[in-house]
DNA sequence: TTAGTAAATAACTGATGGTTAGTAAAATTG
DNA sequence: CAATTTTACTAACCATCAGTTATTTACTAA
């Protein structure tokens, strides 16, 4: 059925150009400020006509976030196949929020408010947002658990709770350093400092004792990024200035 | 002037009546799900009235939003008073941000829904909320700042960013508590387990490597919670049950 | 009693998410 | 090719809700 095959073809297209659409315009204002009308201006079809392919707007927006999730997972997925320590794994995940976080701040601030109360989640994208979220966490998981069998994490902290803290704490400290920007900046930290430092801060709580300070600093630069190493000397440096 | 008193004293008392009204209905439903009308029709009032007394729907949410973040604040300035190490202090804040999501789940859920990009923040409560989470903080870096000096925490560790992420922390695990209770559950953590477990996951971060894990149960313990004593033994129990 | 002020309201406006009833073009059928 | 059905789309509409305006009521002070 080649006509059945294109229409499929054709409205996956629409379907895409509405996400397009949607997706300028929730990066360029908040969720509320956007209307349906508009998106639908911007595709230039008829606002009833997005309802055809979405069942309303949080299903729409949601469709958004999830673009922005599987970028997130393919980032995750990536640091898996790394051939390091648990360690240096769950680091380089860490590494991996934090990028996502510089490159695609749009995608990260969509996910953040899609996680809020405002949204309902009864809707198909949702499942799969938390399953793509889920994944990146699981992945974590693993790497920890890495870690622990590799001597690298401390042996009495569970995976699952570890994960799920670091995943929170990520988050959290990604998506506040915008609102914080100001109180951050008066303090003489830039928003590069403030979530670089978060790692250093953090490191202690997962790594194990003996190690955790010596061997960083080198096994983390081989892999291309600074964790331990010259952050300290140049901290604070803006503050008297 | 009697009389002028007397009607500010009436007015104060309208105004605390609105506010009331609005908290009894944000407490029971989302934001975007409580309309003027609704909140006008508890109070008795015109919906009209409500716009003498608050520019708009965000400022009367903003001053609920307010009323948890005072109680918070006083949480908070109650561990300051505490005559304990520097450590035990930041123990006990973080205990007083738990013990504040259990007495008022509500207020929690609130002012962490106000800090998100929903809200505009062009309003006078908005100044106060952010200057009272910011003492709360500033205790909290109080506290660090004490323990770095008794020897109990981490000297290499900058006060501020530290409480910067324990806050984040903080509010990123108490109210992801509700979102995530399912996964939790299946894992065969209690929400109390999992709040609980993540001051014993965090501690390393901040106190001193080399007393850490000795002395807190203890010294924690005359203080009558227990942070690193009984956890362990019955964590995970339900799991295979 | 009356003039003036403050508090409150009924009725309205504009915007928006979502729906309905209907159209036009393409595909299918005979 | 003509008749019929299916598909994609749309104009017009509805309901809700935040916020405003014009007006009325309640109180005070002279």
């Amino acid at each position: 059925m080649g006509v059945a095959d294109r229409r499929q073809r054709e409205k996956e297209q629409r379907k895409t150009g509405i996400i397009d659409a949607a997706e300028c315009l929730f990066f360029s204002r908040n969720y509320e400020e956007v209307s349906m009308e508009e998106i639908a201006r911007e595709v230039e079809l008829n606002k009833a006509t997005i309802y055809l392919y979405f069942e309303n707007k949080e299903a729409l927006y949601a469709a958004v976030v999830l673009r922005g999730v599987a970028i997130l997972k393919e980032k995750f997925s990536a640091c898996r196949e790394q051939k390091a320590q648990g360690i240096v794994k769950v680091a380089l995940m860490g590494q991996a929020y934090y990028r996502f976080s510089q490159e695609y701040p749009q995608y990260l601030r969509l996910i953040h408010f899609y996680g809020t109360e405002r949204f309902s989640k009864e809707n198909p994208c949702t499942a799969e947002i938390g399953k793509g979220y889920g994944t990146c966490r699981l992945l974590l998981q693993d790497a920890i658990r890495e870690g622990i069998d590799d001597g690298t994490i401390r042996a009495d902290l569970d995976p699952f709770l570890a994960s799920m803290y670091l995943m929170i704490s990520f988050m959290g400290i990604l998506s506040m350093e915008n609102k914080w920007k100001l109180v951050i900046e008066a303090e003489g930290f830039s928003s590069g400092q403030f979530t670089q430092e978060f790692f250093r801060f953090i490191l202690p709580a997962i790594s194990t004792h003996e190690k955790s300070h010596a061997m960083d600093a080198k096994d983390f630069a081989s892999f291309g990024f600074s964790l331990t190493g010259p952050v300290e000397p140049e901290k604070k440096n803006q503050k008297n200035a």
